[in-house]
DNA sequence: TATTATCTGTAAAATATGTTGCAAGACAGT
DNA sequence: ACTGTCTTGCAACATATTTTACAGATAATA
């Protein structure tokens, strides 16, 4: 029966526990428990210090740490050699490393998107920017104001004019051909810039503008911005993270994460924010829309242009 | 002397802030959003830097973060006192006092995309939809195809065509662009189908097709694929999870989640892969790309089209 | 284009921080 | 009580950090 065994099965218990003990201790918290049996008085003290409001209270100077545990400086430095490290500066940095895992999103450190490609394959180094690039973005992102763009692009009453860049016209255009079903009175403003003075006379006070502008910012695009403020539109822009400075004529801006590992910037998570975007606009001009898209669907049927499959 | 007009400058400036600070910023990161327009480039880049991987990333030495920054250590000085601390350490500190608010707050959100807007804000529920389309449509890629489009967009001996829908008109739009910049014989198929025979006359067989299409699947569309495959041309097809029927025709097919909270569908998974994809050629190109995109500078140097501000 | 104002990095000074040697103090075992 | 060992803080030293002064660079303006 087990009887026999009992003590061998205690004494390798407590042998795995030794050693699970002694070794992997993750975090510096854990190792402070581990050790405290065999720290001194001082130590002691310090280590309850640290513990209580962990880690942050570790992340002072080591002066300043010494005084919140009423012991000298010395000790510090002396306790967490002990611990491993090769002095006070190091021990902190392995707080801040383990601060920075518990902060971050729990989503960015995901294994491998493309699960079958080795996670240096340029689908999970892209996959991974881009969903940096999306947290950043949304973490900065300011409800009120996106909502507050989202009511401007609903109002009925308003015009609303769609510019992009070279690079944003494509964003542009998205964004024009939802919003085009969604509510009329919806106009894209062509790339070619000659074409442009046309448009701003068309344009009145209280219309809105959605500018897209990200490096290289466009000369004419801020001239564009400037008639068209001038004239009392406002102006929602979708910048970068260093800010076109259409931004000094915007009622609202959203500042988009654009770097990947690439020659240039993508534009995924600007794309994000911008169906995101439509989506309100969408919720809030419901009743109209609906009309709208059920219009539309007749319309696709007359001409067949789209036909249904499978 | 000054002084006195000292006092007043100091007097409007101090109004001109309240305007500005009207909404009280109760974070560091916050005020550095809100200050971010009076910014200089350096100093932007390091509030760029600080908000990325924030606060952590405050809380080393002001060398470091400088470092990190890419700027010099009196730039972070500087900034640290325009946004109204005395010096660095009593930055630090209110840094400090932040994540400890933090931490010790049970209420983890870290959860949500758009920190500071409730959970079922579209924002986080747009967010959320859209990450999981990326994850699905990673996880179904093969790399295997994708590194076999690629190869086949960088080879210059074929002309690329592509062609989009009505919705997805701006992602091959956004395509385009791109590659037009990595590689010479690309070419985008406008939208209007009455012009499509030409191009088909001018296909070659090993020339590759980029098709665009997700429902509502175009029946024109497929008609082009038809005849194009028929010349022996190379289709690569980006599609919905439900595939649309030019799949049979097409050499590599890539599936792309497109389900949103919303009345229609989302391009931004699509979009990734696309840019991915574009990445990858980009690469695949490099010694050709890379004195394509000097000349391009070059060019607009000369046009003027574009300028450099800050 | 020249001029002015502003920005930004280098370098050095001022200051704070971290480390180590040493002696006084605490404590356990004889 | 004595002895030896271990612990602890003081103080000096070495090192790193922060600040300041200055000059070159850059952008804005006329």
């Amino acid at each position: 029966m087990l009887q026999d065994s009992d003590w061998r099965y205690k004494f390798f218990t407590k042998r795995t526990m030794g050693t699970i003990l002694t070794n992997p201790a993750t975090t510096i918290a854990e190792k402070l428990q581990q050790k405290f049996d065999s720290l001194t008085r001082a130590e002691r003290q310090l280590a309850n210090s640290l513990l209580d409001n962990y880690p942050v209270s570790g992340l002072t100077s080591i002066t300043t740490v010494a005084q919140n545990a009423d012991v000298s400086t010395p000790t510090v430095a002396r306790m967490v050699q002990k611990l491993g490290f090769s002095g006070y500066p190091e021990f902190q940095s392995a707080l801040r490393g383990e601060l920075e895992a518990r902060i971050s999103n729990p989503i960015a450190k995901h294994d491998n998107w493309a699960t079958t490609a080795p996670e240096t394959h340029i689908l999970n180094r892209f996959a991974d920017a881009v969903i940096e690039n999306v947290r950043q973005t949304l973490g900065q992102l300011d409800p009120v104001e996106f909502d507050g763009a989202c009511t401007m692009l609903a109002d009925k009453e308003r015009s609303v004019y769609i510019v992009g860049g070279r690079i944003t016209r494509a964003l542009a255009d998205y964004m024009f051909t939802h919003l085009q079903v969604a509510r009329e009175k919806v106009t894209l403003i062509p790339s070619n810039s000659n074409t442009w003075p046309h448009y701003v006379l068309d344009m009145q006070a209280g219309d809105a503008l959605v500018v897209f502008d990200v490096r290289r910012y466009e000369h004419d695009i801020l001239k564009l911005a400037e008639l068209a403020k001038e004239r009392g539109v406002e102006i929602i822009l979708f910048t970068d993270q260093w800010s076109s400075p259409v931004s000094k004529f915007a009622t609202y801006r959203f500042n988009c994460r654009i770097e990947v590992p690439s020659a240039w910037d993508s534009s995924t998570a600007t794309m994000l924010i911008v169906e995101t975007m439509i989506a309100s606009v969408q919720d809030r001009t419901w009743n109209i829309t609906s009309d709208r898209m059920e219009a539309l669907e007749k319309l696709f049927d007359r001409t067949k242009l789209f036909r249904k499959f499978i």
